[in-house]
DNA sequence: CGAGATTCATGTGAAGTATACCTTTAGGCTTAA
DNA sequence: AAGCCTAAAGGTATACTTCACATGAATCTCGTA
């Protein structure tokens, strides 16, 4: 496009009338003042807390709820309603939510810990302190604050699965190594049979409190999109039945009200490029290959090195068989790989551990198989569809500099 | 023919190593009295 | 003598390697019917 043309694109962009009133209604993090067919759950959630606004120390509380259930934004919902209630009446309270997914922030007890301790202003170096030396410096803080914390761990069996439940057992247990300050906190899980793999001790602290958030059925999810499409789109630019197709879609994968959203989302999203007046039944479809495309583009891209060179010698043998494809295989590749490269190439030993990382990313399905006589070992499945396998190769083949 | 032993290719746990970063400490140099 | 800077020493977390052992069904072996 020549940058006359540009200019003139944009004036066409601004005149034309947009589908969307406000899109950010549809977006991941946004907060209605409603939360629908989780009210049992918020109620409970608030009695649980209120304590606080009598700085009391309210009970530890689990939640327990498939991805999309409304945990994260139900606690979001109810903290920042506490919070006003506590500044408005001067009670001393902070609370910190924290997602334990995220890499390099809290992937780790040292990880999670520092970022802890960060949140009261304290300057933690990556590495090189005792983990012990964080607990202090975290204990410390909070403890000068003179505040009630509520600490809310997202995600929380991932970190746990990682590094165990030592970092859950000091946290449960330093309410009686402070002198002013309290600490409560809210474990949110997406695993419902999490806490049988906690020692006993640590379950019966943390799981004072649980709330279990069952899955949204198809017309709980219509409700939520009405409620949400009404916010985020201009009037009658949504066609017939858009909003139950996205619904099923959504409920036919546990009922997840984030995927419903983003269906929508995006839907709108192609059709206000197309120039459309109206988003269409065939949108939502387009959406979501389009929705599972950037999830996977992301991560690809987001990946370290060796991660990149593991996830390209997987698409580059299943290319090549047609069959199901197995570490060993992987393992030959990705050496080759890594010369062309110029990386130097891990052990079989490490390959393995990130072929299951990768797997826990849902770019691959991995299942460990014995073939008898000809051993034992992992078979491998892409979990990403054709067209796009070409692309992530693509960008994979950038940042590593392959030919 | 069938039960039990064998086998293969790799999974997996534990312990060790390299690297990058941290604090503490001791020595050397500078400075000011 | 006090103060400041620097480098070495001693420590840690993390990513990775090394070593050794675990796995589990197809295949083999061998006793028995």
């Amino acid at each position: 496009m020549s940058q006359k043309g540009l200019s003139g694109f944009f004036e066409e962009y601004l005149k034309k009338d947009a589908i969307f009133k406000d899109k950010k209604a549809l977006q991941a993090n946004y907060t209605p003042e409603t939360i629908p067919h989780r009210e049992k759950q918020i109620k409970e959630m608030a009695q649980i807390l209120a304590p606080v606004l009598k700085t009391e120390k309210p009970s530890n509380l689990f939640l327990y709820g498939k991805t999309g259930t409304g945990k994260t934004l139900s606690t979001k919902y109810v903290s920042s309603q506490i919070e006003e209630m506590a500044s408005k009446n001067e009670i001393p309270l902070k609370i910190i939510y924290v997602n334990c997914k995220l890499k390099k922030v809290a992937d780790t007890e040292y990880r999670l810990m520092a970022h802890l301790a960060r949140e009261f202003g304290k300057e933690i170096p990556v590495t090189g302190l005792p983990t012990d030396e964080i607990y202090n410096l975290f204990f410390e803080s909070l403890d000068i604050s003179n505040k009630i914390l509520i600490l809310i761990l997202d995600e929380i069996d991932e970190l746990v699965k990682k590094t165990g439940d030592r970092l859950l057992y000091n946290l449960t247990r330093i309410n009686s190594e402070l002198k002013i300050s309290q600490l409560s906190l809210v474990g949110i899980s997406n695993n419902l049979t999490f806490s049988e793999s906690l020692d006993p001790r640590v379950k019966s602290s943390l799981s004072e409190e649980e709330l279990v958030f069952p899955p949204y059925n198809a017309i709980q999810l219509q409700d939520i999109l009405n409620q949400r499409a009404k916010k985020a789109f201009k009037q009658g630019r949504v066609a017939e039945g858009v909003i139950s197709k996205c619904a099923a879609y959504a409920a036919r994968e546990h009922g997840d009200a984030r995927r419903a959203l983003d269906l929508l989302r995006v839907a709108g999203e192609i059709t206000e490029r197309n120039n459309l007046q109206k988003v269409e039944l065939d949108h939502i479809d387009e959406a979501e290959k389009r929705i599972e495309r950037d999830r996977v583009l992301e991560i690809a891209l987001s990946q370290p090195k060796q991660f990149q060179a593991t996830l390209y010698s997987i698409i580059e043998v299943s290319s090549q068989k047609k069959t199901l494809i197995f570490a060993g295989e992987v393992y030959d590749t990705y050496k080759k790989i890594c010369i062309q490269a110029g990386l130097r190439p891990l052990t079989q030993r490490r390959l393995s551990d990130i072929i299951s990382e990768l797997d826990m990313l849902g770019v691959i399905n991995a299942k460990i198989i014995s073939k008898g006589r000809y051993g034992r070992t992992r078979e491998i499945k892409l979990a990403i569809p054709q067209h796009t396998q070409k692309e992530v190769k693509k960008i994979i083949e950038g940042g590593l500099d392959l030919s």
